[in-house]
DNA sequence: CGTCAAAATGTAACCGATTACATAAAGGGG
DNA sequence: CCCCTTTATGTAATCGGTTACATTTTGACG
């Protein structure tokens, strides 16, 4: 690999003057510039990145650290961060926490010191201080999905608890009257705030009562027991809101392993709205988060935070909508 | 933060000592070492990684490029690849090539400038040559379920056409005697092995004929399309092979959609073994492959020639195996 | 006690860029 | 025509390590 050493010597001028050429942020005289252009090309030459990075402290590369790669959810996020990253000229890398705190801290502490530029967390685990660290050294951070409310950072998620209400009214409006919901991790904001949103949109509700909540893993597993259990506890329960959509998947395998119908006897709706909704029998009513805007502006966010140097930390909230379907179609059960 | 200057003062030796009891490679006196190790540690040094590789050309980072994160199959390979590289300190990073070319090798490209250490890729269209250069220039490559047969480097996969005999083997144990297949991309080696298992093993069937076959795309809703074009050519299809897990899935909502029950009037088997299958309704049959432990291997082999610097190019192929599920159950058809 | 190999450590070049500072050339104003 | 500001370019320090080579110390052996 030819090195800028080489590339000056051919262009007949110092290295000085071929990284100017090569940044552009200093003035060349025209001529120079594209005799060094020439030597460039025949050279096949390439800057180093690594030696840059020392240099600069850079690398451009933004990592996105995600808690789970085998719920699709995460993935999907990831395109709209990849694509956006990748239009800007920095190469995204992911990584997996499997939420586990030092997974991500060992990541974060690792490719810090890689001189990564930024980083996009979707976390539970992160803690505030690790962020006010994190920006103190003057690194980027962007919190997707997951992650404080107190955040010294911009902090994107769509209207959790807003999207609870929409898909427990929409339940009611489809004359379920004992509304259960499966809930998420409660040390994840987001499980949390839809929790919230359960409980205000049921609670006038004759026969409430907090024995119609069960928690999950938010996988699938955790939502077919869940399941389980509240129709133990209460065989007349005729909706299910489950706090992610594999949990509505793992319900909605536990209702058809128990012999009851749905739509007809009980009605289902999930949160997320990944693809798999779209293929199980029946097909599942879901609150659909704009999950591919919402990985690109956080990327957007950091390159800009990257690029300017200056940070504004605001909390954004997506719209989220209602993808209606098969399981909460109104039938013949009220 | 503190550089190794800082240390060898404090330590009051030279950098090249701080260096050496860092990377233990030479002779040291265990005094001199313990005074350096006080120093590091009350200096909380960690040593510059980006130095560290532009002094050495590795930054001790090794890249998967995988075609497509929404398919749960790569995610799946990744936590093996994941698990091995975090257990011999390396950090593992993901890209994700869309199945695009450009991108993929845009990722080569900028990880290699970057002086990543080696790569794993799951990728349909790399070319024998680009394997080859990478090697040439010193970086190890491994390339994991797709990719060249050719290929001057270690390769590893499942036993695709094994799997699709069983698959076949199965279906007509079961009674099935028009069997459909659902082929993936013919440019995957994977999915034309597949499809080649297939025909040997039901070529001898009395109503065999090519237009048994439709292809699709790997993806829920190509095998939904293809699906209902096999059935309108042979409507009295009574089994159904596809190419991997996702195609089934459609294949089974497709089937779902025309009012065909499964598995009575017929029966479906899958490729992969994702989790996905234990959800649907039937759930799937489907051929497993040991993606952790694949992907795990590939690791180990990548990280190995990373570390000695001699490679085997052996073609690892594993065993799959048969998960019977609902979707194939004998039942009353024939 | 002198000799010589082994052990321990230091010096400085190098990896390949960026950039502060110095210097030279060119143009403009008085 | 001289001085000063721009414009253009070069020199060399710097980023923070690794490592070849040189040098010093140690100790075993005859």
């Amino acid at each position: 690999m030819a090195t800028i050493k080489d590339v000056a010597r051919l262009a007949g001028v110092s290295v000085a003057t071929v990284s100017r050429v090569i940044n552009q942020r200093e003035l060349v005289n025209p001529e120079t510039a594209e005799q060094v252009q020439k030597a460039i090309k025949q050279l096949q030459y390439e800057p180093n990145a690594v030696a840059r990075g020392l240099a600069g402290k850079k690398m451009g590369i933004i990592a996105l650290i995600l808690p789970d790669i085998l719920n699709p959810f995460f993935p999907a996020l990831a395109r709209g961060v990849e694509d956006v990253a990748q239009s800007r000229g920095m190469t995204p890398i992911l990584g997996n926490s499997d939420d586990l705190g030092f997974k991500e801290s060992s990541y974060i502490k690792v490719l810090k010191q890689k001189y990564v530029d930024g980083f996009i967390l979707a976390s539970n685990t992160v803690q505030a201080e690790e962020v006010i660290a994190l920006r103190k050294e003057g690194i980027p951070i962007v919190l997707l999905d997951r992650g404080l409310n107190t955040a010294a950072c911009p902090v994107i998620r769509s209207k959790n608890r807003e999207g609870a209400k929409l898909a427990v009214r929409h339940l009611r409006e489809q004359g379920c009257r004992k509304i259960a919901h499966i809930y998420g991790p409660q040390d994840l904001i987001t499980a949390r705030e839809r929790l919230l949103g359960y409980e205000e949109a049921v609670r006038d509700l004759a026969g409430y009562s907090p024995s119609l909540m069960a928690g999950g893993n938010f996988d699938i597993a955790s939502g077919r027991q869940a399941l389980r259990e509240l129709f133990a506890r209460h065989p007349d329960i005729d909706g299910v809101f489950a706090g992610n959509d594999l949990m509505a998947v793992g319900a909605l395998k536990a209702l058809h392993e128990q012999g009851i119908r749905v739509p007809e006897q009980v009605k289902v709706c999930g949160y997320d709205g990944i693809s798999l909704t779209e293929v199980t029998e029946p097909e599942l009513t879901t609150v659909v988060q704009p999950v591919y805007e919402m990985g690109g502006l956080a990327a957007r966010l950091l390159l800009d935070e990257i690029e300017s140097g200056i940070s504004e930390n605001t909390i954004i909230e997506f719209d989220v909508s209602l993808a209606v379907r098969k399981s909460t179609l109104r039938g013949q059960n009220t």
